[in-house]
DNA sequence: ATAATAGTGTCTATCAGACACTATCTT
DNA sequence: AAGATAGTGTCTGATAGACACTATTAT
């Protein structure tokens, strides 16, 4: 009964969970949504294969005392990636909370009293990348990669599944990037310092595709909106960079080079919709 | 350190928080927003009085093992004030978790070495309950109370302040609420099985008021909008009772009485929008 | 009758979607 | 020149906000 412990006024015993993080970390890769995924392959003391061994998973790991769950999955990013959400000043979103005691099924056995199993609760969160920030991509003999998300939702990963839950973390990290899209300007945290119109374009254009594979996110209308979009006080959403100030083009492509934009250092608190288009 | 266990692959000592769960519980009553609270009375065994007596604090608890962090918010719910979640099929909504090491100040101490203190994380709810379900309003000898979420704002309350961050949890728990009642029909949780279109039109009205007083719902304009909206299906949000099944009005007051209504079986996934009015 | 609430209809400004057309780049 | 991407403008239908007007109740 290692986790018990008794309340000294209810008598109850409650117990100490273990508290874990797990990150949903998302990142625009050639137009498409990606998300980083690590290779189990720990093996304890004994010899002993760790659970969902060679498995796809989520990165995270346990909290340590002292540590708010957010700089846990800080840490553990660092440790097990090499992404540094501080040093990029990236804020993570606090998805959900996942309790169900059976969801670390290996570590759960059912004939041990009630507290004698070690039940993981993991605080997951969901982290969006600015496009030129991915040291991790192109280094493919490592345990950390990126991975298409419409091919992990097809079940086209070794041993098709992620491990544990994680299947349901990135499923609902879906749907809450999908919502923030729609009501937040969230997208913008998929841009870097300065970035064109298309470059948010892409962001709708490759998340809503996998909710509605015939969504169509028009280029005409897509411009006239954006650079219209205002707070209550009238600032724009994103101003363009002054024409003697404009960069050179980043991605070497055809067609006319793209103004470069910044976000407005208002943003923080814009209230703004953008929907997916409906069919006329 | 009774909190640290060491981790057989890292070797980091890793530690088990006290988890707990806390629930912001909202509730329309006279058409006005209220919060449920809890007077904090408990005194430990050698007659210490326990961190913020005798302030009102959100109801909640400790997560007890084998629980989901929702199973435990219903249990403490009913124990501390006999809201029974489960029978009304009432579905609370995951907010946050609060993990600042120092959220339970009377705990925390510093001269300790890390986790000799007692760090206690708590995953946050929204429960919202509908406008009939309310078995603590009136008993006002009671620990558990309803108060004007305005009232709780402008600390009109005992101690001014409610116990341990509550005050941060009830202010993200309204953020929260104000988000979800513009692109969802969450609105419709205060709801009984029948209502109005006021009932609905209230609801937006108290809430957006907290946030804006200026802020007035124009009767006709809402009454229009609502009765229209179609999922992509075409099928209505809400649609009225038949003539003949027209229930007796259940507030008296003065005016015609309202139709009923009632929400349509394919409300879940209803995506709909309602913003605040823009002046023009 | 009067006040209060419920409900419908209409006018108008704004906005979203479709799409034409121009501009600027690479090959 | 051809193809590709960027960017602007216009037409049209839908919608939001303002508000008038009717209906139904309690007092």
């Amino acid at each position: 009964m290692e986790n018990l412990k008794s309340d000294p006024i209810t008598n109850f015993n409650y117990f100490r969970p273990s508290l874990a993080v797990d990150g949903v970390v998302f990142s625009m890769i050639e137009n498409e949504l990606n998300v980083l995924l690590i290779k189990r392959s720990a093996i304890d003391r004994s010899g002993v294969k760790r659970p969902y061994f060679g498995y796809w998973a989520l990165p995270g790991g346990f909290v340590r005392s002292g540590e708010t769950t957010s700089e846990a999955l800080k840490r553990e990013l660092l440790e097990e990636s090499g992404l540094d959400l501080v040093k990029k000043k990236i804020r993570p979103y606090q998805l959900k909370v996942y309790s169900d005691p059976y969801r670390d099924s290996f570590n759960f056995d059912k004939t041990k009293l009630p507290g004698n199993h070690k039940q993981v609760i993991s605080n997951a969160f969901v982290v969006l990348l600015p496009r030129s920030y991915n040291p991790i991509f192109g280094s493919d003999a490592s345990d950390a990669q990126f991975f298409k998300v419409k091919d992990v939702l097809n079940k086209k990963i070794e041993n098709k599944v992620l491990a544990f839950d994680h299947n349901d973390m990135l499923k609902d990290a879906l749907m809450y990037l999908n919502e923030k899209l729609m009501y937040s300007t969230i997208a913008l945290d998929f841009c870097d310092k300065y970035f064109t119109v298309s470059d948010i374009r892409y962001v709708y254009q490759s998340i809503w595709s996998l909710f509605d594979s015939e969504i169509f996110v028009e280029l005409g209308n897509f411009q006239n909106k954006i650079l219209k979009q205002k707070d209550e006080n009238g600032n724009l959403l994103i101003s363009s960079v002054p024409a003697d100030k404009q960069q050179p083009r980043k991605q070497s492509g055809k067609g006319a080079p793209a103004k470069l934009f910044y976000k407005s250092s208002k943003a923080v608190n814009f209230s703004h919709t953008m929907l997916p288009p409906k069919k006329r």
